[in-house]
DNA sequence: GATAATTTGTGCGTATGTATG
DNA sequence: ACATACATACGCACAAATTAT
């Protein structure tokens, strides 16, 4: 892995006359760094002991500047792999109307979809409760895998209430898109009714279709979609790399 | 650490005819025992080995159940440790109004919040530009720790703008409000502006203040409140713990 | 602080049944 | 009938995280 070298210290930057502690200066160079583009988003940080040396400094102070970065998202630490400056991330914001792909699209270069696959499933409790059918009744489970400018970002299933969507997995395919594949069956408007957020750490298969390492949380989201008559059209649930999306809520 | 032992196992639970994939069936018997109630809501697992042993089934198989279970946020796996059953979490809804504390109140038996520390520090660059005023102003910034059911469950940061709200860290150490210690100030009413939702791993510190394993993600919010002439008021970094709190938000 | 025991996570190899062409 | 691919299931070994001694 090549690593960008940081620009050579100007001298008195680091100030040990406890005027602010050390590990506060060193936080705030590294931020400058940061923000002025010495390194570039993605790319790999110094190693603590290169940092360390920098700074002539012990690797604790350099340990506590750095968990700083972290707790404010600026850097992203992966245990025993390096120190990487975060990924701009796409804001999307939850609202009533707003797809996922289409603030993606609108917000970034490029947006793609793929089908991971679909099948004939028996709802789980959880998902009949939510699509308020009985439990075991036959719904249709297609799984799905977004992009943005060319990563992926965030891996959904998505479960639609049978015999009304029968075929909608054909149509999806073909025109990758829900919106239009909803309105050939007969449903012209749909609508968010609400959205539950929540993070643990991707399961194997996720890190592996995110391409990201496992202990970098991903966010969860169950969302229920209804029709024009509150009917629930479909529910999914969706995970959310947090390595290229934010979620935003506006009043 | 003891361990509630799962009723026996009746005869021809699982069946090796193939008829249904084994993992699968002991995903089933496991999730009736959760819904059922024969492993309360925070109880720990049996290990993958007695489990492997109860069904006799590889553990790679009882892992795959498991996996599954876990995906549905039904169980909480901690690496080294164990495997829990979820606790059932409180949706905290994000409204323009609605602050996490009053949504616990409500929701919960218990809410207490305890003032960790204040300070005057200079505003980073992020703090400033969500208050509008310039980088390295002074600003006030208390850092609390939000309970539920006895549990903590929230560690917070509030920025504040000065000289405006000069010593309204004494006042919220006094009533524990923010609302009434923003009335004491002049300020009647406020709102949320946008609040921004991403997950990452707690630091140590944080892990230790919530009480939970490192390796459990935490929900960050950021979030600007602003008063009825649309100044930004307050500035707050929340660290919420997913294993108490979900995020709902309703359309 | 060092060590060991417990428990989950990961990887590779092997065998078998099922679906597909 | 055969080859191929895929999912399932088991076996073994070791890595990594946590807890107790």
């Amino acid at each position: 892995m090549t690593r960008k070298a940081l620009p050579p210290l100007a001298p008195g930057t680091v100030d040990r006359s406890r005027a602010l502690p050390l590990w506060r200066q060193v936080q705030t160079e590294l931020e400058r760094d940061i923000v002025a583009g010495a390194i570039s988003a993605g790319e790999r940080f110094p190693t603590e002991a290169e940092l360390s040396e920098r700074f002539s400094v012990h690797r604790h102070t350099v340990r506590r500047a750095i968990e700083s970065l972290r707790e404010r998202n600026l850097i992203r630490v992966e245990h025993g792999h390096g120190i990487f400056v975060r990924e701009r991330t796409v804001p999307h914001a939850l609202t009533a109307e707003g797809r996922l792909s289409t603030t993606i699209r609108q917000l970034s270069q490029n947006n793609d979809r793929k089908i991971l696959g679909t099948d004939k499933v028996q709802a789980d409790p959880a998902v009949s409760r939510a699509l308020q059918i009985r439990s075991r009744t036959l719904v249709r489970r297609v799984d799905m895998l977004g992009g943005i400018n060319g990563a992926p970002a965030t891996v959904s299933s998505m479960y639609f209430p049978l015999p009304r969507f029968i075929g909608i997995e054909r149509h999806i395919e073909e025109s990758g898109s829900i919106t239009g594949s909803f309105a050939k069956l007969g449903v012209e408007k749909y609508q968010r009714k609400e959205t539950r957020v929540s993070a643990r750490l991707p399961t194997k298969a996720e890190a592996d279709l995110l391409d990201q390492p496992r202990t970098l949380p991903v966010m969860t989201i169950w969302s229920l979609d209804i029709d024009s008559d509150g009917k629930p059209v479909a529910y999914s649930q969706s995970c959310i790399s947090t390595r290229w999306i934010e979620l935003v809520v506006r009043f």
